[in-house]
DNA sequence: CAGAAAAAGTGCGTGCACGCAATTTTGCGT
DNA sequence: ACGCAAAATTGCGTGCACGCACTTTTTCTG
């Protein structure tokens, strides 16, 4: 299942992807985001410029999944792979939390370039996009034949919503002048008066921002269990 | 506060933007979504085609938008205006469906010619992501100072996915071969063995994929009421 | 082990999104 | 009424996404 057809033909696919993952990447931080054009990335991947747009539909993709990698399909198999016994929403929340919190050194420096460009932000939350697929198919299977397929497809889906806003909060407070980020009041940033400074590390981003579906999750699965 | 800026300039805008709508929704009917360009949308409208970009960040947006209008802030008009006393759940429940119960026939023919273009529908799809800035406003109000921004931020992200998937679900089962559609089990499409057949009216898969969410909306509401 | 079948790579052409800077239109103060 | 500042429109140029048809490579089968 984990090698769905065969071998070799697979392997050049996801060598000719990463050489363009990397090459994307590279040539990003060397020259500046905006002075990498698609004919530059595919070149100095071995490819041909229409090659490359078979593997990404578009520019800002090829960057930002560098640093994102597989970790949809990680989130999942976390889920999956946990014990039985624990509670799906805490399940979820702490499948999501490990998998974002990067240890990378080099992540950190391509979260830096991607803040710098709006279309980059962009694309990098819009691979939360990418998590409900296989999360639907983790929670389907734990609620099993009591719930509705359309359930699952829904906790999914709110459980990547809920990441997409962790992730502008945190992006939202990243590298703020003054640097009073860090201090700010307790995680989760509380409304005082009328606005917000969202504030907290990932992890406390992430937690807030899952906390308040959990009555879903449970409602679910109490349904589907006992 | 529901006349921001102004009055001549504003409208002037808004009577170019319908233009534009009506313009891309009758040339798309009348020649098949393919054989329209840009160009032609404008020229219909009387407009530079470059100013039609101002108006529209994507071919399909245009057209779509004629079926869409300005649905969001309906939706969340809708949850503001009811009574209070109302479950929140209800409320919003309530306003989408009944701002998704499409009245008008000319709102038919567009959404069939929507589903004929893979382009087409993802762009309608999208749309749903309109409603989550506004419906957040109205939540976040319903919720007082008690919830987190960001609780309200989620909920209302939520429901917009939940919005999607049961338009996804409705949208497959759109035109199917057979007409099996209408008569199928109970509405939800229940998962009887593997596969799954969602099928229902609109509003049958609006409620059904909104339904999980109530728990997470509850719970928010009685942190903050009580 | 050949030859067919499937899949990936490629070149080309078209239409499009969008930044930029010049120009026209609109709104407002005096 | 007039002129100025803000806003909208426009033309232009660039790079890009993607359909299509064709070539090359890999895999499957008798």
């Amino acid at each position: 299942m984990t090698t769905p057809p065969s071998g070799l033909r697979e392997r050049k696919k996801q060598a000719t992807r990463e050489a363009l993952r990397a090459a994307a990447l590279r040539l990003a931080v060397e020259r500046g985001p905006d002075r990498v054009r698609v004919e530059d990335i595919a070149e100095a991947a071995g490819v041909s410029p229409r090659t490359y747009n078979n593997y990404f539909a578009s520019r800002e993709q090829a960057i930002v999944s560098a640093v994102t990698a597989d970790r949809e399909a990680r989130i999942a198999a976390a889920v999956a792979g946990g014990p039985a016994g624990v509670r799906l929403a805490d399940a979820v929340t702490d499948a999501v939390v490990e998998q974002y919190t990067s240890t990378g050194e080099r992540e950190r420096e391509a979260l830096l370039l991607i803040t710098t460009r709006t279309a980059l932000r962009d694309a990098f939350l819009d691979t939360t996009d990418g998590i409900e697929p296989p999360l639907t198919a983790v929670i389907a299977e734990r609620l099993g034949g009591a719930g509705t397929r359309t359930t699952a497809r829904v906790l999914a889906a709110s459980v990547a919503a809920a990441v997409r806003v962790a992730l502008e909060n945190w992006l939202r407070g990243w590298r703020r002048p003054g640097g009073g980020v860090e201090t700010a009041e307790a995680a989760g940033g509380l409304d005082a008066g009328g606005l917000v400074v969202p504030a907290g590390s990932l992890p406390d981003q992430l937690r807030a921002a899952l906390a308040p579906l959990a009555p879903a999750l449970d409602a679910a699965e109490r349904r589907a269990g006992p």
